[in-house]
DNA sequence: AGTGCGATTGACT
DNA sequence: GTCAATCGCACTA
Protein backbone atom coordinates (compact mmCIF):
# COMPACT_ATOMS: atom_id res chain seq x y z
CA UNK A 1 0.00 0.00 0.00
CA UNK A 2 1.35 3.79 -0.84
CA UNK A 3 1.71 6.57 1.67
CA UNK A 4 -1.09 8.58 2.21
CA UNK A 5 -1.83 11.08 -0.20
CA UNK A 6 -1.43 14.75 -0.60
CA UNK A 7 -5.41 15.96 -0.71
CA UNK A 8 -4.19 19.63 -2.22
CA UNK A 9 -1.89 18.11 -4.96
CA UNK A 10 -1.16 20.81 -7.83
CA UNK A 11 -2.05 20.75 -11.21
CA UNK A 12 0.61 18.64 -13.37
CA UNK A 13 1.90 21.02 -16.08
CA UNK A 14 1.95 19.95 -19.80
CA UNK A 15 6.12 20.39 -19.78
CA UNK A 16 5.95 17.67 -16.81
CA UNK A 17 4.17 15.12 -18.94
CA UNK A 18 6.09 13.04 -21.03
CA UNK A 19 4.63 13.35 -24.53
CA UNK A 20 5.85 10.47 -25.75
CA UNK A 21 2.82 7.43 -24.87
CA UNK A 22 4.82 4.85 -23.34
CA UNK A 23 6.45 6.96 -21.21
CA UNK A 24 3.41 8.71 -20.13
CA UNK A 25 1.86 5.46 -19.14
CA UNK A 26 4.48 4.97 -17.09
CA UNK A 27 4.86 8.49 -15.31
CA UNK A 28 0.79 8.65 -14.63
CA UNK A 29 1.20 5.63 -12.69
CA UNK A 30 1.37 6.98 -8.73
CA UNK A 31 -0.36 10.53 -10.07
CA UNK A 32 -3.26 12.19 -9.37
CA UNK A 33 -6.77 12.41 -10.90
CA UNK A 34 -8.83 14.84 -9.83
CA UNK A 35 -12.71 15.78 -10.50
CA UNK A 36 -14.10 18.89 -9.05
CA UNK A 37 -17.50 18.10 -8.27
CA UNK A 38 -20.19 20.53 -7.04
CA UNK A 39 -20.51 19.10 -3.70
CA UNK A 40 -16.40 18.72 -3.80
CA UNK A 41 -13.29 17.36 -5.22
CA UNK A 42 -13.05 13.15 -5.77
CA UNK A 43 -9.73 12.11 -6.48
CA UNK A 44 -7.55 8.71 -6.95
CA UNK A 45 -4.13 7.77 -7.34
CA UNK A 46 -3.46 6.14 -10.88
CA UNK A 47 -2.27 2.89 -10.28
CA UNK A 48 -3.21 0.96 -13.55
CA UNK A 49 -2.92 2.19 -16.98
CA UNK A 50 -2.82 1.34 -20.79
CA UNK A 51 -0.82 3.25 -23.48
CA UNK A 52 -1.84 2.53 -26.81
CA UNK A 53 0.29 3.60 -28.99
CA UNK A 54 0.72 5.08 -32.84
CA UNK A 55 0.15 2.54 -35.30
CA UNK A 56 -1.43 0.05 -32.58
CA UNK A 57 -4.04 -2.03 -33.93
CA UNK A 58 -5.95 -1.98 -30.84
CA UNK A 59 -6.44 2.07 -30.36
CA UNK A 60 -9.05 3.74 -31.21
CA UNK A 61 -7.33 5.89 -33.28
CA UNK A 62 -5.93 3.60 -35.79
CA UNK A 63 -8.11 3.86 -38.45
CA UNK A 64 -7.64 7.72 -38.53
CA UNK A 65 -9.69 10.39 -37.26
CA UNK A 66 -13.23 10.24 -36.81
CA UNK A 67 -16.01 12.38 -34.60
CA UNK A 68 -15.38 9.91 -31.89
CA UNK A 69 -12.13 9.63 -31.64
CA UNK A 70 -10.81 13.10 -32.28
CA UNK A 71 -9.65 13.78 -28.66
CA UNK A 72 -7.06 11.78 -29.33
CA UNK A 73 -5.17 13.64 -31.52
CA UNK A 74 -5.01 16.61 -29.20
CA UNK A 75 -1.83 17.84 -28.05
CA UNK A 76 -0.20 15.35 -24.87
CA UNK A 77 -2.91 15.99 -21.31
CA UNK A 78 -5.90 15.97 -22.87
CA UNK A 79 -9.14 14.20 -22.21
CA UNK A 80 -10.66 11.34 -24.82
CA UNK A 81 -13.78 9.65 -22.41
CA UNK A 82 -15.40 7.48 -25.07
CA UNK A 83 -18.14 4.19 -24.25
CA UNK A 84 -17.80 1.24 -24.74
CA UNK A 85 -20.49 -1.62 -24.53
CA UNK A 86 -23.33 0.50 -24.65
CA UNK A 87 -22.85 1.12 -20.27
CA UNK A 88 -18.89 2.16 -19.45
CA UNK A 89 -16.96 5.06 -20.38
CA UNK A 90 -13.22 4.74 -20.04
CA UNK A 91 -11.16 7.90 -19.65
CA UNK A 92 -8.02 8.07 -21.79
CA UNK A 93 -4.95 11.02 -21.52
CA UNK A 94 -4.27 11.68 -24.98
CA UNK A 95 0.07 11.66 -25.56
CA UNK A 96 2.21 12.74 -28.30
CA UNK A 97 1.69 15.81 -30.51
CA UNK A 98 -1.17 17.52 -31.69
CA UNK A 99 -2.34 15.87 -35.36
CA UNK A 100 -1.08 12.36 -33.78
CA UNK A 101 -3.61 9.28 -32.62
CA UNK A 102 -2.72 7.97 -29.20
CA UNK A 103 -3.09 8.18 -25.60
CA UNK A 104 -3.05 5.98 -22.44
CA UNK A 105 -6.30 4.50 -20.72
CA UNK A 106 -6.42 5.04 -17.10
CA UNK A 107 -7.68 1.51 -15.95
CA UNK A 108 -8.02 1.80 -12.20
CA UNK A 109 -7.56 4.51 -9.03
CA UNK A 110 -6.54 3.78 -5.44
CA UNK A 111 -9.41 6.71 -3.77
CA UNK A 112 -8.27 9.35 -2.21
CA UNK A 113 -10.64 12.32 -1.84
CA UNK A 114 -14.11 12.45 -1.58
CA UNK A 115 -14.61 8.61 -0.60
CA UNK A 116 -18.05 9.15 0.63
CA UNK A 117 -19.36 11.13 -3.24
CA UNK A 118 -17.78 8.11 -5.27
CA UNK A 119 -19.61 5.25 -2.95
CA UNK A 120 -22.44 7.57 -3.87
CA UNK A 121 -21.83 7.39 -7.23
CA UNK A 122 -21.19 4.14 -7.85
CA UNK A 123 -23.92 2.89 -5.45
CA UNK A 124 -21.90 0.74 -3.02
CA UNK A 125 -19.50 1.60 0.09
CA UNK A 126 -16.54 -0.89 -1.40
CA UNK A 127 -13.61 0.82 -1.05
CA UNK A 128 -12.38 -1.70 -3.41
CA UNK A 129 -15.06 -1.63 -5.97
CA UNK A 130 -15.12 2.11 -5.78
CA UNK A 131 -12.52 2.73 -8.77
CA UNK A 132 -10.66 -0.84 -10.20
CA UNK A 133 -11.15 -0.65 -13.35
CA UNK A 134 -11.72 1.73 -16.21
CA UNK A 135 -15.79 1.90 -16.22
CA UNK A 136 -16.05 2.21 -12.37
CA UNK A 137 -13.51 4.72 -12.18
CA UNK A 138 -15.59 6.65 -15.13
CA UNK A 139 -18.48 6.30 -13.02
CA UNK A 140 -16.60 6.98 -9.55
CA UNK A 141 -15.72 10.89 -10.51
CA UNK A 142 -19.17 11.08 -12.52
CA UNK A 143 -16.96 11.17 -16.03
CA UNK A 144 -18.79 11.04 -19.26
CA UNK A 145 -18.52 12.48 -23.04
CA UNK A 146 -19.40 15.83 -21.79
CA UNK A 147 -15.63 16.02 -20.67
CA UNK A 148 -14.42 14.32 -23.71
CA UNK A 149 -11.63 16.73 -24.79
CA UNK A 150 -11.00 18.86 -21.62
CA UNK A 151 -7.45 20.05 -20.92
CA UNK A 152 -5.72 18.48 -18.17
CA UNK A 153 -3.37 20.18 -17.42
CA UNK A 154 -5.56 22.84 -16.27
CA UNK A 155 -7.27 23.48 -12.58
CA UNK A 156 -10.97 22.77 -14.19
CA UNK A 157 -13.64 19.92 -13.66
CA UNK A 158 -10.97 17.39 -14.11
CA UNK A 159 -7.05 17.62 -13.97
CA UNK A 160 -4.02 15.31 -13.49
CA UNK A 161 -2.35 16.27 -9.81
CA UNK A 162 1.24 14.86 -9.18
CA UNK A 163 2.91 17.37 -6.48
CA UNK A 164 3.89 15.06 -3.06
CA UNK A 165 3.28 11.46 -4.91
CA UNK A 166 5.63 9.25 -4.04
CA UNK A 167 6.92 6.87 -6.71
CA UNK A 168 5.82 2.97 -6.72
CA UNK A 169 7.41 -0.35 -7.90
CA UNK A 170 5.63 -0.78 -11.69
CA UNK A 171 5.14 -3.98 -13.22
CA UNK A 172 4.25 -4.49 -16.85
CA UNK A 173 2.05 -7.12 -18.76
CA UNK A 174 0.29 -7.57 -21.47
CA UNK A 175 -3.21 -5.31 -22.03
CA UNK A 176 -6.66 -6.33 -20.70
CA UNK A 177 -10.10 -7.02 -23.10
CA UNK A 178 -8.45 -6.77 -26.34
CA UNK A 179 -7.89 -8.87 -29.13
CA UNK A 180 -5.76 -7.05 -31.73
CA UNK A 181 -2.32 -6.65 -31.14
CA UNK A 182 -2.87 -8.31 -27.72
CA UNK A 183 0.71 -9.52 -27.02
CA UNK A 184 1.96 -6.08 -26.59
CA UNK A 185 3.15 -5.61 -22.74
CA UNK A 186 1.72 -1.76 -22.57
CA UNK A 187 -0.25 -2.38 -18.98
CA UNK A 188 1.24 -0.65 -16.23
CA UNK A 189 0.64 -1.13 -12.55
CA UNK A 190 1.62 -0.23 -9.39
CA UNK A 191 2.82 -4.37 -7.83
CA UNK A 192 1.56 -5.19 -4.92
CA UNK A 193 -1.76 -2.98 -5.20
CA UNK A 194 -5.26 -4.27 -3.88
CA UNK A 195 -6.79 -1.72 -6.52
CA UNK A 196 -5.02 -2.75 -9.48
CA UNK A 197 -7.92 -4.44 -11.92
CA UNK A 198 -7.87 -7.78 -13.44
CA UNK A 199 -8.11 -9.69 -10.96
CA UNK A 200 -10.72 -11.56 -8.75
CA UNK A 201 -11.41 -10.71 -5.49
CA UNK A 202 -13.07 -12.33 -2.64
CA UNK A 203 -16.07 -10.96 -1.03
CA UNK A 204 -15.01 -10.20 2.48
CA UNK A 205 -12.18 -7.14 1.67
C1' DA B 1 -30.80 3.01 -43.91
C1' DG B 2 -29.31 -1.20 -41.87
C1' DT B 3 -25.94 -3.94 -39.46
C1' DG B 4 -22.41 -5.65 -36.27
C1' DC B 5 -19.63 -4.98 -32.50
C1' DG B 6 -16.63 -3.25 -28.55
C1' DA B 7 -10.12 -0.66 -24.39
C1' DT B 8 -16.77 -3.78 -19.52
C1' DT B 9 -19.47 -4.95 -15.76
C1' DG B 10 -22.36 -7.46 -12.69
C1' DA B 11 -25.25 -11.29 -12.03
C1' DC B 12 -25.50 -15.98 -12.01
C1' DT B 13 -24.20 -21.47 -12.17
C1' DG C 1 -16.18 -20.30 -14.28
C1' DT C 2 -20.03 -18.34 -17.99
C1' DC C 3 -23.00 -14.88 -20.13
C1' DA C 4 -25.94 -11.07 -21.55
C1' DA C 5 -27.05 -6.12 -21.20
C1' DT C 6 -26.88 -1.98 -24.13
C1' DC C 7 -25.99 1.90 -27.59
C1' DG C 8 -23.06 5.03 -30.29
C1' DC C 9 -20.78 4.76 -34.18
C1' DA C 10 -18.08 3.00 -38.06
C1' DC C 11 -18.86 0.47 -42.02
C1' DT C 12 -21.37 -1.33 -45.99
C1' DA C 13 -24.85 -0.53 -49.56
Amino acid sequence: MLPPPNLNPSVLSRAELPAETVALARFLIGKLLVRRLPEGNASGRIVEAEAYVVGDAAGHAYRGMTPRNRSLFLEHGHAYVCLVRGRSYLMNVSSERAGIGAGVLIRALEPCDGIALMQRNRGTARLLDLARGPGRLAQALQIDRRLDGVDLCCDGALWLGGDGCPPCAIERSKRIGIRRDAWRLLRFYCANNRFVSGQRRPNNC
